[in-house]
DNA sequence: CGCGAAATTGAAGACACTCAAAGAGTGTGG
DNA sequence: CCACACTCTTTGAGTGTCTTCAATTTCGCG
């Protein structure tokens, strides 16, 4: 939870030269919810890797797009320790609904990052303005709510070596469909193996033996922040995913 | 998972006659909101205590507005254990969005329940006609998200005592603020002691343990669906409650 | 009053945690 | 450019919480 995250400096994502945007295969890369959203910023901020969007317990009157970059949001417990709850790439929105009464988590920046702010009273202009938004932001916010259900059976169900690959799998579908055009079975992800624990509910010492385990299987390796999927076919085996619908949380339909 | 739970049948809860409704404390039951809904809906259902409103996998085209009885939302497993992802009350809204491709949980009645079914074209008509209705309904998903991520943290870093405890708490205090009148300290859950762990990811023989020495503590009893309350205090002191943010799934500010 | 579901209890074992120390890798400052 | 400082990772030993399995009792409902 220390504000330095240097390692992971680095990484950084560039949605304007996305290729995936440019061709249309990104279907997060929505021009016209961009271009509203941007319509009623009140300007875009960089935050430092590290630094925190909002925190836990403050009030909060704007939400943030994210452009660029990865933002974790999670609860603050009062030993010190934490929860992980979600893992936001960029164009997510972040923050909604503002409260007065403070926030029940905080965003911190995993990666330096770039948000367009939209203040509440944006935000009401947008939604009057732009009816449909709202409609948009609902979609946005229960496929969060499906990845929160899906962690809640992967920590209250699973093993840990399910979870960790769980995990894995779930970061690298989420980064990688967001550049279809690239293949390679290795990324880098702003993390650490102490943030896999704080994500799954698992110490990070215990983490780190389950990714012994799995990469002595050569079924997948994660160290210092680098994954490398050698043997994808397994890893979903060892995630015990359901080929009833995996991965649902992908799916992208904005409905009604 | 089995489909008779009749010892819940007779919980029961009728909105129409509900005090806080008529002097407006229960910020839950909108007048509009509800009257909205009903323009669009296709009929009442009456579901069974046991029975599904839909299953996991299946595609479904409507959405539901809860009237009356408990629906507890769960994933189940390729092992046939489950996890429980939320208790709906009345007032809240089930199975949005609909999905072509299976949606991502069950959701089983808990006691006999009514139902409002709005259908796809429904939901689009009440959109298009009262754009409101989408920001509405954001919130409502954003409070279920915000359930899900305390939900979260108490599997993840939490002992099984302060989640049965928190768990018996978030019940108690949703349930009982849709009856402010009302302030006894004894009520009816319609689960089981197995329910309470498939929802906080422990057996219901340990959920049992746990019960043990918080009903030797004098501190809570839940046995055969019946939940007494002894010592509020010390129940929120078991339950590891953060008192920067205690139950921030509560608050009811529509935003924007 | 009897049947079935739910709750209760015991004993044994497994999975993940804690504590502690050492090693590896990265970024910074000299 | 290199060495230092710090974070992150790795490993071991011992412990404890929660699970598993199985049997028994209590309770609700017909």
């Amino acid at each position: 939870m220390v504000d330095s995250r240097r390692g992971a400096k680095r990484l950084s994502f560039d949605c304007e030269k996305c290729r995936a945007r440019a061709d249309g295969l990104c279907r997060d890369c929505r021009p016209e919810f961009t271009r509203v959203l941007a319509l009623f910023k009140s300007g875009d901020r960089v935050v430092a890797a590290g630094r925190h969007l909002f925190l836990f317990g403050e009030p909060s009157s704007a939400i943030y797009g994210l452009h660029d970059g990865w933002v974790c949001l999670y609860k603050p417990l009062l030993d010190g320790r934490r929860q992980i709850l979600h893992f936001a790439l960029p164009n997510s929105v972040l923050g909604f609904p503002p409260t007065e009464r403070g926030m029940a988590y905080s965003a911190q920046a995993l990666t330096d990052v770039t948000v367009s702010v939209i203040p509440r009273n944006g935000l009401s202009a947008m939604f009057r303005e732009h009816p449909e938004m709202a409609m948009r932001i609902a979609a946005l916010v229960s496929l969060d709510r499906d990845l929160a259900f899906d962690h809640l059976s992967n920590i209250g169900r699973r093993t840990a070596r399910q979870r960790v690959a769980h995990l894995l799998l779930e970061l690298f579908v989420r980064a990688r469909m967001r550049w279809p055009g690239f293949h390679t079975e290795e990324m880098l992800l702003p993390i650490t193996q102490e943030d896999i624990g704080d994500t799954m509910g698992l110490t990070g010492v215990h983490v780190n033996r389950v990714l012994r385990e799995l990469r002595r299987e050569r079924i997948v390796e994660f160290h210092y922040r680098r994954l490398r999927i050698i043997d994808p076919d397994r890893l979903l085996d060892a995630a015990g995913v359901d080929p009833r619908l995996a991965f649902s949380w992908l799916s992208r339909t904005p409905s009604g």
